[in-house]
RNA sequence: CGGGAAGUGGCGCAGCUUGGUAGCGCACCUGCUUUGGGAGCAGGGGGUCGCGGGUUCAAAUCCCGCCUUCCCGACCA
């Protein structure tokens, strides 16, 4: 292409509402321009670098045997009704009505793709199968974030398997598995799968692809002895080693009015003379169950709870007029035979005696023991894993890495087919069979702004794209005035084209400075420049961008050397 | 939804405290000179100052309300 024929304009100024650097990047380069918050144009360069990154995520599904479909946005509202999906996640649909009827944006798309194709896999012979697509999807967002990062209107890859046993959606799955690993090495990510949490797709196994980066949302907590990888919300802490703590042993209960909060209780504590050290806290959270039965959560003071699946935190009112519970002085002692369960994480057994609440307003308990003056009806894991934790499998500590995700693959088992009766195939002996189905996502448009995260230049004023994905691979651009320099790069452009690449040609007649400045944006891995030096000595300079390298070759040999550099060339940096 | 910041030609900003008919840089248009790292000179076009209301002889500027955008948090595939 002739950079004349290209619709674009880079831009030299920061644009003031982006933050992130890819963000920078890709709108001084004139990728893309925002229409509304989270909503955002892709412009010629733009979709020319989508338009890469999207043949090359359709061709690792394909390898995975995926058969491409397209299933509409535009859903109606009773197939999200019928798997109770419409109220599950009622924060995020957008909705629309018409006098054609009720409709919602689809934000995923089990539900549409189970009524597009179940029909077609009505036999176990029609089994296994997959199916996916690139498609836009529609989520409301509470926040939209870094650019492309976080849209409420979005592309992403999703693709579906059924088949007919759990055994089946295993192999299934791990075909995804194995084409997504090869799907982020070609886009020049190092993606790394972690265990991950299902939320609200549901599921059993699931796992998503994690690439570190700064305009990260998530963490994900990594073993370097043992390679345990997990997200944070899925982490759990191996056993912690036992506390040394101050002797006591009885229990002494102190007054502390106006103490609730671990940190002003410890305070209040120790002004009484309390041998409590920083640590010796109990954290009791109230919770109920999905039967608003209520639970108290036991963890250490300074932790983070993380709530357990079944469970949600009690509000204000569980701790009104009569209440059992004493808001700020919550305790368990005395509570499992006032008929409240007991849950705790497993990190309360490594110390010897806690602190705590001692259900009266006003006042505290110092040295409790477990199993002598309380008992705990379950262990769970509560709390959410810092840096420095033991790992659960080898009990080395813990790293955090803070990332983004950019695909997620789920074992879904059953979790739809057996709510959609449809959702089945008639086996060998002739009975209706459910599919066991397996569903996974990739963040099309998110992958510009994670993987400029990391290809850009200092200040966000450059980039170089990975071979597999820049809009173009190679750039030639004359230098000076001369016709000589013109014609040769003239011909160079025509050879490269020749040779199947993806060639841009500057030919905008802009002075030697604007145009590498621009260049610089748009990202060829490899920029060929025709100077003085052609009529002179017969050669031009060739950059590879990606190495920083530059090399002076003779003008007949520069679209083999050009070739042999793009061979070459590896996608993943760092 | 809570906290913070900001809305002035296409983009980035000044002007607001102390009201008096809107300015700078980039970009754009014309001409001439330039062209191996973001050129120079001369001339030119373009703005409901986010929206609505109020105060005032007079509002970008003061007052009230609303909207939008970005950042942190909550939430999230």
């Amino acid at each position: 292409m002739r950079s004349s024929q290209l619709v674009f304009r880079t831009r030299r100024e920061v644009p003031q509402d982006a933050e992130a650097a890819s963000h920078q990047l890709l709108v001084r380069g004139g990728y893309i321009r925002r229409l509304a918050s989270g909503v955002y144009s892709f412009l010629p360069l733009g979709y020319l670098l989508l338009e890469r990154i999207s043949a090359i995520v359709s061709e690792e599904f394909r390898n995975a045997e995926g058969n491409q479909v397209l299933l509409p946005a535009l859903h109606p509202t009773e197939i999200w009704a019928a798997t109770g999906r419409l109220a599950k996640m009622a924060d995020v649909l957008f909705r629309v009505e018409s006098k054609a009827g009720s409709f919602v944006l689809g934000p995923t798309h089990e539900e549409a793709v189970i009524e597009a194709i179940a029909p077609d896999l009505a036999s176990y012979r029609d089994l296994p199968a997959m199916v996916y697509q690139l498609q836009t999807k529609f989520r409301d967002e509470p926040r939209a974030r870094f650019g492309l990062m976080r849209t409420r209107e979005f592309i992403m890859a999703d693709g579906y398997t059924f088949d007919a046993d759990q055994e089946g959606m295993r192999i299934a799955y791990m075909k995804v598995y194995r084409a997504y690993q090869r799907m982020f090495e070609r886009l020049g990510l190092l993606a790394v799968p972690v265990e991950a949490d299902a939320g609200s797709i549901g599921g059993d196994v699931n796992h998503e692809f994690m690439v570190a980066s700064a305009i990260g949302e998530d963490h994900f907590a990594e073993c370097a002895n043992c390679g345990y990888r997990a997200n944070i919300e899925a982490a759990v802490a191996g056993e912690f080693s036992v506390a040394e703590v101050p002797e006591i042993d009885g229990v002494t209960v102190y007054s502390t009015p106006g103490a609730p909060g671990v940190e002003i209780a410890i305070r209040a504590l120790k002004e009484q003379g309390a041998l409590v050290d920083d640590s010796a806290m109990l954290k009791c959270m109230v919770a109920v169950d999905d039967r608003g039965e209520p639970a108290i959560l036991l963890i250490p003071g300074e932790r983070t709870l993380k709530v357990p699946g079944g469970y949600t935190l009690a509000g204000e009112e569980i701790f009104g007029e009569g209440s059992i519970f004493c808001k700020g002085y919550v305790g368990p002692v005395g509570m499992r035979e006032r008929g409240v369960k007991i849950l705790a994480d497993p990190s309360i057994r490594a110390r010897a005696w806690w602190a705590t609440g001692n259900n009266v307003d006003g006042e505290h308990v110092v040295g409790v023991r477990i199993d002598r003056d309380f008992s705990v009806d379950d262990y769970r894991n509560l709390i959410v894993v810092e840096e420095g934790d033991p790992c659960p499998r080898c009990s080395a500590q813990l790293h955090l890495v803070r990332a983004v995700e950019v695909g997620h693959t789920f074992q879904l088992g059953l979790t739809y087919s057996s709510v959609l009766p449809h959702a089945s195939f008639v086996d060998p002996e002739g009975a209706r069979q459910p599919y066991w189905m397996g569903c996974y996502g990739v963040g099309v448009t998110r992958l510009p702004a994670v993987i400029a995260e990391q290809f850009i230049g200092e200040g966000a004023t450059a980039v170089a794209w990975p071979v597999e994905v820049a809009p173009f691979e190679v750039a030639v651009v004359a230098a000076g005035r001369s016709a000589q320099a013109a014609d040769a790069a003239e011909r160079l452009y025509q050879e490269l084209l020749a040779r199947g690449l993806r060639v841009l040609l500057e030919d905008r007649g802009l002075s030697f400075g604007n145009a590498m400045g621009d260049l610089e944006l748009i990202g060829p891995p490899f920029v060929v420049i025709a100077g003085a030096k052609v009529a002179a000595e017969g050669v031009v300079e060739v950059r590879d961008r990606l190495l920083g390298t530059v090399e002076q070759v003779a003008l007949g040999s520069c679209g083999d050397r050009v070739e042999e550099l793009r061979k070459a060339a590896v996608p993943i940096r760092r």
